[in-house]
DNA sequence: CTGAAAGCGCTAACAG
DNA sequence: CTGTTAGCGCTTTCAG
């Protein structure tokens, strides 16, 4: 089928190995036979099977990227990232979606090991079995996980700030003057989730007035927003904003709130968090906690790019971008009926 | 380091090739003989080396996905719909973000034929050098494109049927009663974007009402819509209704309406094209034509999986998902101040 | 039914 | 600087 490393080595007129060498571009050959080499390559429009080389190298040059799903917004930039930066290196990047689900997770895992990726980039790992889990660790291939705080086995991990965004954001809402707030919060256990809450929690029992703080858990989609907020509304709960836990929850919390009625900000201030594109688009504007996305993507990829076997962790700052979906309740910017 | 499957034939008291029919699960071995080698391989946790059955099946059971960015909704959608039918299949999909940069798109395939894989999905091909295209075609590797008529040399194809999507979108609004509608076009060059405007022009002009129409060109984007429908204001245009070519820009335009202290649909009626999921987020919740996006990647990756030489293609249906961005000029509905 | 042997395309010592 | 020689781990004839 196509042209072997062989052929081009006869037709130039050389050995296989010389001609082996020539395209490797390291010295040890003749210029002139090197060039004679590369010329026949080109006309016969060699090039390299990846696969065997890889079979006597051990390296495939190719990642595996296992996320829950690229049509989640936050994904798709973590992927994008990855992507660009295995590019860079001259790595290709294997997408799997898992769905979260375990048994996804192992085939793909499975399937990736056997394709002998040099390593492995994954955004959870907490739902294998024990035995999953040090089934993988002892498979020796570099493993980088996102979104996760650094207390899992021995793999490294790159993750947002997501307790100092959570304490961003509560402070935030304190310091417009808001002294009742729902906190919707998706579901329990979901570290970096939890983070965001004990970091706004944080924030709102530091702050100089006392701040009452509603807890409701719930499915982290817009869904799960629409529904937990016409819960809150419906048992009469006097709030004046809410802190959600993700953008996706925030968009469904403005719907319900604009279906009740109310107005956002003016009967209601929400934050978010993650500044997905769409956060700017919809109407009000979403002030929200920015998460670098493509920057977390592109330093998981650098933490696993580097092979090394002690486990690294990176934590990214994030920042609370303010746009009109919050009000001020005190200062001088209350009058004008928006934060800030 | 991985345990090989001469070990798990030398433990097991076999011949290696003894070992690797029991793996195959075909006949030609003693029942107890391949209870015996697949007990051992399960012991010694084998996993079988997908490079090394490549490169003397000739077959490495990975496809390559080329997009322009998966960050895009609609490619995302696309992704996931090919990753689960790859999956399905036994395949693993190689993710690339081209960028639609004619270089990185070649970089990209050159990388992804050297290993090997069995076949590629690419978004366009129209912007590789004639040369290139040629190039492609004579590796022998399936390809089949998606988005594009098919037109193309001998590539399969699979798109959706944009030009009945434009004629939906034109024919609702000319039935609504709209005499002035602005067509917002995308680039010009865009084969699945033109198709839509053909197929918008064509409802409208077979229209039994005289229709007047306004077709702007510009970048298909959030921000593209923005400044096409801040320029078409500035004109003093008289138009009641507006037909995007994609969501994105119809995005941009309801911004920029809603920033001129126009009410959507009150003033002005929007539809869109893509469905993407947003547009039932967004307010108000915008009309649009729905493309099967999902389905698309999955049906490409169908035809891509039959590795048949002979090139087919697929079009798909599309639909238009009524919601609340338009408004009845004429009939029973108008009064209400909403489409139907 | 099982073993022996060749070879996929390439790299990497090792000689020369 | 260049050629010879082993394999990498697996599948696949071909004998037995």
């Amino acid at each position: 089928m196509a042209v072997t490393l062989k052929e081009v080595a006869r037709e130039a007129g050389v050995n296989l190995s010389t001609a082996s060498r020539s395209l490797h571009a390291t010295y040890g050959v003749h210029t002139a036979t090197r060039a004679r080499v590369l010329a026949v390559a080109e006309r016969l429009n060699y090039h390299p099977n990846r696969v065997a080389r890889g079979l006597v190298t051990g390296r495939s040059h190719t990642l595996g990227l296992v996320i829950s799903d690229v049509r989640n917004p936050f994904f798709a930039e973590v992927a994008r990232g990855a992507e660009d930066a295995a590019y860079a290196a001259g790595y290709d990047l294997v997408l799997c979606n898992s769905d979260l689900d375990p048994a996804k997770q192992m085939h793909y895992i499975r399937s990736l090991l056997a394709m002998r990726v040099d390593g492995l980039l994954m955004n959870s790992v907490g739902d294998l079995s024990r035995a999953d889990q040090e089934k993988l660790a002892a498979a020796g291939t570099p493993i980088v996980l996102l979104n996760r705080s650094p207390k899992n086995l021995g793999f490294s991990t790159a993750t947002a700030d997501n307790f100092q965004g959570g304490f961003l954001a509560g402070q935030y809402l304190a310091r417009l003057g808001h002294r009742a707030i729902a906190h919707l919060a998706g579901p329990r256990q979901h570290s970096n989730l939890t983070d965001r809450t004990r970091g706004f929690l944080k924030a709102v029992q530091s702050a100089p007035a006392n701040v009452s703080v509603v807890v409701v858990h719930g499915e982290h989609s817009f869904q799960g927003g629409y529904e937990m907020m016409k819960k809150l509304l419906a048992r009469h709960r006097k709030f004046t904003a809410v802190f959600a836990c993700n953008d996706a929850i925030a968009f469904g919390t403005i719907r319900a709130s604009l279906e009740a009625g109310l107005s956002v900000p003016g009967d209601l201030s929400i934050v978010g968090f993650d500044n997905v594109e769409v956060s700017s688009i919809i109407h009000p504007p979403l002030t929200t906690v920015d998460q670098p996305k493509y920057e977390l993507g592109r330093a998981a990829m650098e933490i696993l790019l580097k092979r090394t076997n002690v486990p690294e962790h990176r934590m990214l700052g994030v920042e609370l971008i303010e746009r009109q979906s919050c009000r001020a309740l005190v200062g001088p910017a209350a009058q004008a009926g928006k934060g800030k």
